[in-house]
DNA sequence: ACCTGAACACCGTTCAAGT
DNA sequence: ACCTGAACACCGTTCAAGT
C-alpha cells in the first residue's frame, strides 16, 4: 500500500539507497557522496543505511557494480548493431565507451578511479570488467588478422587502444578539454574523431587489397 | 634559533603545509588529505592552516601548482637530453609523462582529476599546463612534417596522443593494470612499450625515404 | 603579524531501544 | 526483521583571545 506517509519499514531500502546514491552523485558531480544525505533524501534515519551496507565503501561497491553492468550492456548492445568488420566494431566499441562515460561522468569516474571501493571485494565487478576487456582483446586480434591493424603483441596493443579511449573520456570528465582549444559543446564528436584518427592512422598500407 | 621546543610562531608554516600535504598524500595514497592531520604532524593547532589558506581547496591548489611545475620541469629537462628527431622527442615526452605519473601517483591524480581545487582560480596552473600542451602540439606538428606521423588536424592529433599517454598512466595509478595480465613489477616498461607501439604503428610507409 | 583552542555544523559508524 | 535516534570520534572552518 503506497501511502504518502512513510512507513516505519521502508521495504526496498537497499535498492533505494543504491539508486539515490547514483542520483546524488550525478547531481552534485562530487565523487564522494554523503551517506547521511542519501538517507535524508529517502526519509530514513542516519543509521538506516548501515542495516544494508556495513560501510559507505560497501555502498559504493554496489553502485560501482551496477554501473559496470550498465557499461557492459551498453557496449554489447551497440555491438549488435555494428558492421561485421573487426576494425569497424573496434571503433564502435570505442565510441560506445566514450559515450557512456560522457553521459554518466560520475559513475565513470567512480568505476575507473577505484578509490571509493574495493574492486576485489566484489564478485561481479571483475567479471563484467573482464567481459569488456575480452571483447577488446578479441576485436584487436581480429583486426590485426584482417590487416586493418599492424601486427603487435597482445595484450599490449589492446591495452594501448583501451587507454586511448579511457584517456580521451577521462580528459573530458576531468575538465581538461577546455585547455585543448576544443569545442566543448561537441566534445563527444571531437573525442570520437580523435580516437578514429589514431585507429585509421594505424591501418597498414596494403599493395593490393583483395 | 632552531630549538627542539617548537616556538609559538612557526615561521615557514605556509610552505611546510604544502610540503606536508604532499607527504601525507603520497604516504596514504588517499586523494583527500585531512587539513587537521597536516596541522597535527607539523605540531600546530587545527586553526593554524587557515591563517595561510582560506580553505582546504586553496591548500590543494597550492599543492597542484607545485606538482604541475615539477611535471613541466621534468618534461623539459628530459627533452634536453633527447635526440633531435621530432618523433623521438615525442616518445621521450610520453615516457617522461608516464614516469612522472608513476613516481608521483597521488600528485598525478590530484592535478589530473581537478576535483579538489579550482583550476581557473590559479594564475600559474594554466600557464604550466599549457607549456606542456604546447610542447606536445609542436612536436606532433613537426613529426607530421617530417613524415613520421600521418597528416591530421591539430589539435585533435595531439590530443589523441596526449590522451593515450594519460590513459596509460591513469590505468596504472587507478590499479586497472592488474586486470590486463600485465607484469605490474615492470609496469613502467609495459606502458612505455604500449605507447611506442602506437606511435611506431602510425609511421606512414614511404616509398623512398630521402 | 601569527598562532591557539574552543566552538559550530557537519560526517561515518555503532548500538540499545523501538515497531 | 528492520528502523530510530542518541552517541562517539572525527572533520573543515571560524574567531576571540593569546604571544
Amino acid at each position: 500500500m503506497p501511502t504518502t506517509k512513510r512507513p516505519y519499514h521502508h521495504g526496498k531500502l537497499r535498492q533505494s539507497l543504491i539508486d539515490m546514491a547514483v542520483t546524488v552523485a550525478e547531481e552534485t558531480g562530487k565523487d564522494i557522496i554523503s551517506v547521511r544525505e542519501v538517507a535524508r533524501r529517502l526519509g530514513v534515519s542516519s543509521g538506516a543505511p548501515f542495516r544494508h551496507f556495513p560501510s559507505r565503501e560497501s555502498l559504493m561497491t554496489a553502485v560501482a557494480e551496477e554501473a559496470t553492468v550498465r557499461l557492459r550492456l551498453r557496449v554489447e548492445r551497440d555491438l549488435m548493431d555494428a558492421p561485421p568488420a573487426p576494425i569497424d566494431r573496434l571503433k564502435t566499441l570505442g565510441r560506445s565507451f566514450i559515450q557512456w562515460a560522457l553521459h554518466n561522468p560520475t559513475q565513470f569516474k567512480l568505476v575507473s578511479s577505484r578509490n571509493l571501493f574495493q574492486f576485489d571485494s566484489s564478485a561481479s565487478l571483475p567479471v563484467h570488467f573482464d567481459a569488456v576487456r575480452q571483447i577488446t582483446l578479441d576485436l584487436v586480434a581480429q583486426a590485426q588478422e584482417a590487416g586493418d591493424l599492424p601486427p603487435g603483441p597482445l595484450p599490449e596493443s589492446a591495452l594501448a587502444l583501451r587507454a586511448l579511449a579511457y584517456g580521451l573520456a577521462r580528459m573530458q570528465v576531468d575538465g581538461q578539454l577546455a585547455q585543448w582549444q576544443v569545442d566543448v559543446t561537441h566534445a563527444e564528436t571531437t573525442l570520437v574523431a580523435s580516437l578514429n584518427l589514431i585507429v585509421d592512422g594505424l591501418r597498414p598500407t596494403r599493395p593490393h587489397p583483395n
